[in-house]
DNA sequence: TAATTTTATGCAAACGTTTGCATTTTGATT
DNA sequence: AATCAAAATGCAAACGTTTGCATAAAATTA
């Protein structure tokens, strides 16, 4: 029973008698049309399960009403594209598109397009561009950036930029943690992340203001750097305790799944956690509660995010200036660190 | 700087000296335009970073090259919006998607389109549709399976379907996981789950099975119906172990999350794992090992799966037939279980 | 009832590609 | 040279909407 006779608005209207404009019109709500008649065509064409083709009138409006989202992974390994948190970011997106009536395209930076606005906007894929994530380089956000194009990041809101970029304030969320771990007590405190990385060098900036703050030695053998996934959490830190022992008495992890990786390679060295060594998390994946201890860390809300994020993009479509907008965070006391 | 000045086919072509026809030809690569030509014309076009207006060829075409991926969510709650295997499964599509030279349109099953072949197909917004779990009601794919749309869904292949489905033996994983608990001498074995559910009902039959064939006792209260998210099994376990005790000495858990769920009101009674109870997941997320103790679970191959899913839709799309295919599933043992 | 305003509809020209067919150019063959 | 075949390019008509402007119908006013 393939129908395969596709209906068209000409054929609509001549099924119904009108013209074309009447019909359009008709099934854009256009007020200019009698309600009634309005009313009957959407009738029939549901009647005909028709649908606009949006190729159609993407083409005569200009407008696509789809906005790229690009997972902007570190180019490194695609480990990282199963990230809980980042999908969970775009998982809050497409509620937030759709609530808003935009479609939403997935890409990720893996696929090589050299320039995003040429792909995506140019082109008349969509009308703007949600990237998610730093990554190690802005160079590509910067092009976009500059070509004028919409566009929303997902970042560190206080790195200078000159494009909008909604997120949490990490370094300060960073400094939270640590406190927090200093507070408890400990006193020779990891940085386990990569600080070459936009987001995660704002944390170790917040890591480094907590322990200048409180006069702790802040040596580079403290600094742990592994890609920010949980395997090569685990990696490291099995390889830095095997080689130098457990020099360390708190953790303060650039992720959740960072931290969670790290927590393994504790655990199977019977270490305990929290009073051996205290260790704190950020992003607040739900992974983070189950965990065992229940892992302490900052949480972030990406559902507000995500809103925002599309508001300020739908802004600049209209013309209208786009801000950075600072996130509130929230430092979650679990069972990782002891409590103060 | 903002270029405005969009320019066109038509621009290029006059700037060249040249008929529209050739330079199309020539940036889509089409031998009937000489090497050379084809040459210095894309040159030219991406100096002016030119990129053809997709909505015209997708109207010109009427192909879009756009698949419509749709998160098919139990419409309930929106929590497993963030189920981080359904969302690895949709990673994984968006790269073999975009091997194959398709773009992904995400969308999920709570934003209330009534008829998906007439919104995504007969729009002209993608050409073909992959689904992702089966969720409750498989009503909707079935329309879509009868309009005649191209269609791919991940869910269970056994469940006799007029559209192809590619995933896992879902019977014989569970029918796996249940065996080893009962070679482990698990004797009163809990299925915790949503039987009502696609996929997770064919998990319920192979547990079904394995008892049987082992002449275990398989009574009511053996199932404990749950949504399948870590929370809800959490909250579940927790009120039924208040309620009736220790009863059970084995979980089968529908999924990881649930398995993890179910594992924090366990170790919060001081437990044993594997030792009073025995459990295992289904999946296996990056976070089953990572746990302690790590889980017992069934593995999915999600890469090949989703690259699969990605040729047997574009075999409709080229009026060829697809079939459902049986992914090949791998029991993995860890700590969470008795090792036999 | 005629003139005027208001409301509802229709006409036709875009939007920027692709592609069958016609035409020109080039190269090979007599 | 003249003829023919092959290769390269151009012409122009679609694809299915939307929308400014013109017109027709209905309602209001004089």
């Amino acid at each position: 029973m393939n129908n395969d006779n596709k209906i068209t608005l000409a054929g609509l209207a001549k099924l119904a008698g009108v013209s074309t404009s009447t019909v359009s019109r008709a099934l854009n709500n256009n007020p200019l049309i009698k309600q009634e008649t309005r009313d009957s065509l959407q009738a029939l064409a549901k009647q005909h399960n028709f649908s606009l083709n949006r190729a159609a009138s993407r083409l005569r409006t200009q407008k696509t009403n789809v906005i790229a989202v690009i997972l902007n992974l570190s180019d490194s390994t695609d480990q990282s594209i199963s990230d809980p948190f980042l999908l969970k970011v775009v998982g809050d997106l497409n509620q937030a598109l759709n609530q808003h009536g935009y479609e939403m395209l997935l890409s990720n930076s893996l696929m090589a397009h050299e320039d995003w606005t040429s792909y995506f906007i140019n082109s008349s894929r969509a009308d703007g561009i949600i990237v998610v994530g730093q990554g190690k380089s802005t160079q590509k956000i910067e092009d976009v950036a500059l070509s004028g194009a919409p566009l929303v990041v997902w970042g560190d809101p206080k790195v200078n930029a000159t494009y909008p970029v909604i997120g949490s304030d990490n370094c300060l969320g960073s400094y939270l943690a640590t406190r927090h771990l200093i507070e408890g007590g400990c006193k020779r405190i990891v940085f386990l992340g990569d600080p070459e990385h936009a987001e995660m060098s704002e944390r170790y900036k917040g890591y480094e203001k907590a322990l200048a703050e409180f006069n702790l030695d802040i040596s580079i053998d403290l600094t742990v750097s592994c890609d920010i996934t949980s395997k090569a959490a685990y990696e490291k830190m099995d390889q830095v305790i095997l080689d130098h022992g457990l020099f360390f008495d708190g953790i303060v992890a650039a992720s959740d799944m960072v931290a969670l990786g790290a927590l393994k390679a504790l655990k199977e060295r019977y270490i305990n956690i929290p009073n051996d060594v205290g260790i704190v998390g950020f992003d607040d994946i739900v992974m983070a509660e189950l965990f065992h201890p229940s892992l302490t860390t900052i949480q972030q809300d990406t559902k507000t995010a995500a809103n925002i994020m599309v508001e300020q993009l739908i802004n600049q479509l209209n013309g209208q200036p786009a801000k950075s907008v600072v996130m509130d965070i929230k430092l979650i006391t679990r069972k990782s660190t002891k409590s103060v």
